[in-house]
DNA sequence: TATTCGTGGCA
DNA sequence: TTGCCAAGAAT
């Protein structure tokens, strides 16, 4: 399987920017940006937004000099808004403990704003070229398919399948350190462009004749169903509603300006004082504003 | 462990 | 058109 995989991968792979192979001091920080904005964020939308904050900020130093607001206004319309602030947040970390350097030693990464057992993984395979099992939902997708016969992974991420994950992790072969980060980032290449969730693409997988699904005769999914998210009316569509108000805004906005988010006064207030909690946005001048 | 947290494209 | 889903983390 690894070496089919490994072939594929060779001939199939996008060419991403933050792929692009250098030094590890070279790439760990735009490896980090892109793996914080990847999080429940497709490619796509991911790219142009990753060019121009690396540009404007090229090392954790230029960001973490910058206000926390102007960090959220460059987040744009990625989602999840409070990645942008933990990502601030995780420059001035790496400052304050690293000198600057982005940490290669995943309990240090683990320590981190915004970067949990997946991105800790990720930043040490792919910029730093451990040996170390990266298990996103794209990986968690193949095994469950390929060596599980499943037609979709668990919920939530179990002990079992980050176990399988580290079973079928390669070994480095002499000469070829980087193997296992690469079999990492392939995997979830093929989950993202083959073996994906909805409509697979058997016919052009690489492994589709020893998929321990497609030889079950691939069974639809057993599991739970899952709840989709609610969106029309929750608390989120309102806070992404204010939060853009202020970051196509230059300055403040008071009260009357943000009721433009939304008429439900009660709701409103309640998602301007949570996105306060949050440090999304600050008391300024008798209104609010990103933070400083 | 189950929820919460944005956004937009696509089937 | 509506629901699903996209390189998760924090609580």
């Amino acid at each position: 399987m690894v070496a089919a995989v490994l072939r594929w991968y060779a001939d199939n792979a996008r060419d991403l920017p933050w792929r692009h192979p250098g030094a590890p001091e070279e790439v760990a920080w735009p490896v980090l940006v892109s793996e914080v904005m990847l999080q429940q964020t497709p490619v796509a939308r991911v790219e142009p937004v990753w060019r121009a904050w690396l540009e404007r900020w090229p090392s954790p130093a230029a960001l973490a000099a910058e206000a926390a607001g102007e960090a959220v206004r460059a987040w744009g319309r990625l989602g999840y808004p409070r990645r942008a602030l933990r990502l601030h947040a995780a420059a001035v970390a790496v400052v304050e403990r690293h000198g600057g350097r982005v940490p290669s030693d995943p309990q240090a990464l683990l320590a981190l704003p915004g970067v949990g057992s997946y991105t800790a993984a990720a930043v040490g395979a792919f910029a730093f070229g451990q040996r170390v099992a990266v298990v996103d939902t794209n990986v968690r997708r193949v095994l469950a398919r390929a060596v599980q016969g499943r037609a979709q992974p668990a919920p939530a991420l179990t002990a079992a399948e980050t176990a399988l994950a580290v079973e079928v992790l390669p070994e480095a072969p002499a000469g070829d350190s980087r193997l296992p980060a690469r079999w990492s980032v392939a995997v979830m290449e093929l989950g993202a462009l083959v073996c994906t969730a909805r409509a697979p693409r058997c016919g052009a997988c690489p492994v589709a004749d020893l998929c321990a699904w497609q030889r079950a005769g691939a069974p639809p999914d057993d599991g739970p169903a899952r709840r989709g998210q609610a969106w029309h009316g929750t608390d989120r569509q309102v806070r992404g509603r204010l939060l853009a108000l202020l970051r196509d805004a230059p300055g403040p906005l008071d009260g009357p300006a943000l009721s433009a988010a939304w008429d439900d006064d009660e709701q409103r207030e309640r998602c301007l004082a949570s996105l306060a909690e949050d440090g999304l946005v600050v008391p300024s001048g008798g209104g609010w504003s990103l933070p400083l």
